[in-house]
DNA sequence: CGTGATCTTGAGGGAATTCAATGTCGGTGG
DNA sequence: CCACCGACATTGAATTCCCTCAAGATCACG
C-alpha cells in the first residue's frame, strides 16, 4: 500500500504495540462509578422502571437483576430494545424523553443519579456523546426495521434517505441493489422485486434504476407500518 | 502543553484503478466543529477509506459524497454497517482497531481528524462516552444477528448472553421465550423449535426451559457462524 | 389439585431465498 | 457512431424457511 503524507500534528506518543492510545483512555470505575450522587432503588418482577414518553430524567446502573426496555409498535407488536444485566447502564437517551419503556425482569435493585448532576465540561465532549447518541439512535432504528418485512424494511429503508437527505420528493440513490440489500438483511432479487412493487401500486416511480420519485409519499409511510 | 510536529504517513490507500485520488478543487470547508485541527481529503468512487483491522486513528466527517462502512463475514456474506451522508461523522470505534472497512460510494470529500487530538477533560466525559460507544457496539451486534437465520440468531443469542454473564458452560435466562422472540425479529414458536433443535443436535441441552447448559460451545459457535 | 401462564409440538401456508435467465445501462474500442 | 462487453438490475420458477393457527404439555401458584 502506498502512502501519502500529510502535516499533523501529534500529542501523543504511540503504545508499545505501535497504536494510539485509545479514544478514551480512561481507566473504568467499577459499576459504582455513580458516586457518592447515586441513590439505590429496588424493583419488584414485572415492575416498570419508566415508560415511554416520560421525562428522561435519570440513568440507572443495574446491580442485581436484570431489565429489558420495550416499545410497542404500531401494528401491536412489541420490540425489546435491550436485556441489561448487573453492570450495565441504562437510560441515556438522545432526547429530553423516553423512546422505550424498562421493565424489571427479575427482582432488580438499581443505582439511580439525575443526568443533570454528571457534567461535561467542553463542548467536545458534548459533541463527541452527542454524536455518538444520534449514531447508537440510527443503529436502533435499523434494528426496528431488520424486525420487519421486506416491504417494510425497503419502504422504511427509502423514508430514512430521504430524511436524511433533506429531500422531499424523490431522491438520487448512490448506492447500489447490492447494498441495499446487504443493508437490510434482504437479497438483491428480493430488494428489486419490491421496488418494482412498491412501483406497481403507485407508491414511488423509478425514472431510472437509482433515482425514485415518490409519487404517493403517505402510502410509503403506510407500508413502513 | 507543548505539541510535537511530525511528519506522520497517512494509510489513505490507493483506489482500484491503483491510482492516487484527484486532488479535486475542495469546495466550502463549511468547517464543522472539528476545527482548525480538520484536514481536508478526497477520494474516488469505490475508493476505500481505511480497512477492516487498521488502527482506528482518525475520525472522518463528510463534506460531499457519500460513505458505506461494510464487513465480510465468515460465511462470505457481507454486512453493510451505514451509509453517510453529507454532515454526518463516521469512524468512532470503541477499540483502536477498525471493526468495518469504509468505501467511497461517490467522489466524496471528507475532514479528518486525528482522534487523539479530541480530548475529554472528565472521567465522567469518558465514562459516558465510553457506555455509549459499548452500547452502541452492542446493537450493531444485534444488526449482525438479525440479518442472519433464525438458528444463527438464536445460537447467537444465547452465546452473547453467557458471555455477558461471564458463565461458561450455562446460564439461566431471565427472559421469556416471547421476551427473546421479541429480541430476535422471531415468533416464540420458531424459538422454542430452534432451542429444542440445538439440543437435538446435542449443542445445548435443556434441564428446565430457562435453564441452558452448553455441552458443545464449539457447536453452538459453528452455528452462529 | 385445579387454573392460568408458559412452553412445546404439529400441520399448512406464505414470504423470502435460491437458481437461472433475460434485460438495461455505461463505458470502451473498433 | 455503433457494436460489444461487463456490471448492474429485473423477472421467473422452484424450493426453503419461518410464520400462522391449533392443540397439547409443562410449570408456577393459589
Amino acid at each position: 500500500m502506498s502512502m501519502q503524507a500529510l502535516d499533523i500534528t501529534v500529542p501523543f506518543a504511540r503504545n508499545h504495540r505501535n497504536q494510539f492510545p485509545a479514544l478514551l483512555p480512561v481507566p473504568v470505575p467499577a459499576p459504582g462509578w455513580f458516586g457518592p450522587m447515586a441513590v439505590s432503588h429496588s424493583f419488584v418482577r414485572n415492575e416498570e422502571v419508566y415508560g415511554e414518553g416520560e421525562p428522561a430524567e435519570y440513568l440507572y446502573t443495574i446491580q442485581t437483576g436484570c431489565v429489558r426496555t420495550s416499545k410497542i409498535l404500531t401494528d401491536g407488536r412489541r420490540q425489546i430494545g435491550a436485556f441489561y444485566l448487573p453492570g450495565d447502564v441504562f437510560g441515556l437517551e438522545a432526547d429530553d424523553v423516553r423512546s422505550f419503556s424498562a421493565e424489571a425482569l427479575t427482582a432488580t435493585t438499581v443505582h439511580v443519579v439525575k443526568r443533570t448532576a454528571l457534567f461535561l465540561r467542553t463542548a467536545t465532549a458534548n459533541q463527541l456523546l452527542k454524536l455518538t447518541v444520534e449514531e447508537l439512535n440510527r443503529t436502533q432504528g435499523r434494528v426496528l426495521l431488520l424486525i420487519k418485512s421486506a416491504q417494510e424494511r425497503v419502504a422504511g429503508f427509502l423514508l430514512e434517505m430521504a430524511n436524511r437527505c433533506h429531500t422531499s420528493d424523490d431522491i438520487e440513490l448512490p448506492m447500489s441493489r447490492q447494498d441495499i440489500a446487504d443493508y437490510l438483511g434482504l437479497t438483491i432479487e428480493t430488494v428489486s422485486r419490491t421496488l418494482t412493487h412498491l412501483e406497481s401500486v403507485g407508491a414511488i416511480s423509478l425514472p431510472t434504476s437509482r433515482h425514485i420519485v415518490f409519487s404517493n409519499r403517505a402510502a410509503l409511510a403506510r407500508l413502513n407500518a
